[in-house]
DNA sequence: TTATCCAAGATTTTT
DNA sequence: TCTTGGATAA
């Protein structure tokens, strides 16, 4: 492996003062947290002492195995690498009674959230409007990225936004009722707790000696909080970060947070990485071309050794089909002249609807490819019917777990019972579950009605008690056998492929826990801990082999940062797609600015961006124009293509005999 | 209480 | 174009 650079290696020694390290696209900088890893544990400073913080669990992932390519298993024992979530999901386990929650900690994903939401709406006494729940939600999560208190919104609150605040307000009380948390919690709570408690935070600083941060440009204001807390004012950490990858400003991230260092720590050191040692001099060029457009805090020029290589194409297609007939044709005309993988060439694109295409004509023409982070594993509703019900047995006030199983597989137990059941645990202020078990009850329900609440209730305590004393695994396949989910699953299915694949989900979830149990130590191997820790993770931990293989890749520009290609195709840099509609309504150009330079910046040796004159939009064919971020380009390194318009049914059959020819010469 | 059909709305990005 | 949810019938 290469040395480092002086840059670098500056960045990796500098550990007496609390650092900042501006890294450009590719200029090498989790290879500089773990070399700084690795340099703090020789140090001196034990592993268990140190945390790297990141965004996603795949970088998490990598840092991990890159680290152990540098320390042995003995050096990095109890080495914290994780997100920022599942740290604060590990504080709050660890002192939940300190914040007032009882063990099994339920995490409410954004549909649990939802339906409490209209729950509340329906039932509650706040004046909000049901139809307006995704704005509320979103309010709220602002809310809650932005480390502000019900209370504070309250107080803040303008006339218009009141009554959401008093909706926040209500919707913690609810979720503290549930012992539950939302994923904003997962920061926001640890946070007040440390503020609360010092001597538990001491607790954790003593624990969190040194403090890394990845991709440091995308945290929002209570990430900062937690880090500045952890930290304290020894600024015992080294943060990494881009303002020019900064791309989750719509999710709460305030790349002002780097500016902002250098006013709370005057001891702060800046380090600038800026060779770059991906990408192709002028595919460089071309991507701080780009950028120079946008303001800068920090002044930053990339710059690269790997030769300066050739014009970045620009493709014109007469509609959405044969951009992704021709590109595709492309690809594989390219791989079969170069002899190289599938693996080499990504797809991105702004929105994850436009791999629709993309997909489909791969798939007509058995390309290998993967989709990545299109639709996550915990969406699939037959994995959140099994895990409300492993909710449900951890924590019995879930009410949104109890809601969305009572009735699945079908129990007779509709939506008037339902109704009547809530009205009565809303009176007595006790959960759902709780109220079944009520003689109450019977006033306003048929007799046969509380016994099929009852008899349910009563499954679900024996199952968990059973779960609490046996053999977890061994209790869960025979609840699953109990709960007959697999017929219903075939009864309720489309096709018989379809109910197999569903079957097979099913299976893998609870392999996929088992597996987790297995990795967990002795204390943490509670089904309680395992649910709540499950849910942070997503697809892609599960895929990780799928991903290895020889396959086109397929993401939106926002999942392809941090990685890189040797050939990147850039789809759709249309204006209203990429700038998006709604940024270039909300005058936030920048931010698609630099997304377009994530994108550019992932390639490797070539980089090629495609628009189309035409395109299906809700199934109706609209006119679109390319791109401003193309003409903000130099002209002279670009190559344009299709100067003159083909008619659409010659290209379609060239597209074809394209695709056909190739294929049989690849066969 | 459940099944089926039709209309309306969606497509920005996600831990 | 596809998915979701509400209305209606059985």
């Amino acid at each position: 492996m290469a040395a480092l650079n002086p840059q670098q290696q500056a960045a990796v020694k500098t550990i007496d003062h609390p650092l900042l390290v501006l890294a450009g696209a590719g200029s090498g900088k989790t290879r500089v947290i773990t070399e700084k890893i690795a340099y703090l544990v020789q140090q001196g400073t034990l592993a268990r002492y140190i945390a790297a913080l990141t965004f996603t669990n795949k970088a998490a992932r990598e840092m991990k195995e890159r680290v152990s390519k540098l320390l042995d298993s003995q050096q990095s024992r109890g080495l914290r690498v994780s997100t920022f979530h599942s740290l604060g999901l590990d504080i709050l386990r660890k002192e939940h009674k300190a914040l007032g929650y009882k063990s099994g900690l339920t995490l409410f994903d954004d549909q649990d959230k939802l339906t409490l939401l209209r729950n509340l709406i329906a039932h509650g006494l706040t004046d909000c409007d049901i139809d307006a729940v995704d704005f509320y939600n979103k309010q709220i999560g602002d809310w809650k990225n932005a480390f502000i208190t019900p209370e504070r919104a309250i107080s803040t609150a303008t006339d218009e936004n009141h009554a959401v605040a008093l909706l926040y307000n209500d919707f913690n009380r609810n979720l503290k009722a549930y012992n539950a948390v939302d994923f904003d919690d997962l920061i926001l709570k640890p946070v007040l707790l440390f503020q609360q408690n010092p001597e538990i935070l001491e607790k954790w600083q003593n624990k969190i000696r040194y403090l890394l941060v990845d991709e440091y440009q995308d945290t929002n204001i209570t990430q900062y909080q937690l880090v500045r807390i952890l930290a304290g004012n020894l600024g015992r950490f080294t943060v990494v970060g881009d303002d020019d990858q900064s791309i989750y400003a719509w999710r709460g991230a305030q790349p002002e947070n780097l500016a902002q260092l250098e006013k709370d720590y005057a001891r702060l050191k800046v380090i600038k990485l800026e060779q770059n040692y991906r990408s192709a001099g002028r595919i460089l060029k071309v991507a701080n071309q780009l950028i120079s457009n946008n303001p800068h805090t920090f002044e930053k020029k990339l710059w690269s050794n790997l030769g300066f290589g050739d014009p970045l194409k620009v493709i014109s297609h007469k509609d959405d089909r044969s951009e992704a007939t021709q590109i595709i044709s492309e690809i594989i005309h390219h791989k079969f002249r170069h002899g190289g993988n599938y693996s080499d060439y990504a797809i991105l694109y702004r929105g994850n609807h436009q791999s629709r295409l993309f997909e489909r004509t791969l798939r007509e023409n058995n390309v290998p490819y993967f989709i990545s982070g299109n639709s996550s594993f915990f969406a699939y509703s037959e994995i959140k019917d099994i895990l409300a019900y492993l909710r449900l047995f951890v924590n019995q006030d879930d009410d949104a777990a109890f809601l969305r199983i009572i009735n699945t597989p079908r129990r007779e137990i509709g939506p008037t019972t339902l109704e009547k059941l809530g009205a009565y645990a809303n009176k007595r202020h006790i959960s759902l579950f709780t109220a079944c078990f009520e003689l109450g009850l019977a006033q306003s329900l048929s007799e046969k009605s509380v016994f099929r609440l009852k008899k349910f209730a009563d499954w679900i305590i024996d199952t968990a008690e059973k779960i609490e004393i046996g053999d977890t695994f061994v209790v869960i396949d025979r609840f699953i056998q109990q709960l007959n989910y697999e017929a219903w699953l075939h009864e309720n299915s489309k096709t018989q492929a379809a109910a197999e694949r569903k079957i097979k989900n099913v299976y893998d979830l609870i392999e996929w826990l088992k597996r987790i149990a297995d990795k967990e130590t002795e204390d943490e191997k509670s089904l309680a801990e395992i649910i709540s820790k499950i849910l942070l993770m997503d697809i892609l931990e599960r895929n990780q082999e799928e991903e290895a293989g020889d396959q086109i890749s397929l993401m939106t520009l926002h999942a392809s940062k941090g990685l890189e290609f040797p050939h990147v195709f850039l789809i759709g840099i249309e204006e209203n797609l990429l700038p998006h509609q709604n940024s270039i309504e909300t005058d936030n150009i920048e931010e698609e600015r630099r997304l377009a330079y994530v994108g550019i910046t992932r390639a490797q040796r070539s980089c090629t961006f495609s628009y189309c004159t035409h395109r299906k939009r809700y199934g109706e064919v609209s006119e679109c124009e390319p791109s401003r971020f193309l003409n903000e380009l130099p002209e002279e390194d670009l190559e344009w293509s299709n100067k003159k318009q083909l008619e659409p049914e010659v290209i379609k059959a060239r597209g074809k005999a394209n695709l056909a020819n190739l294929k049989s010469m690849l066969s």
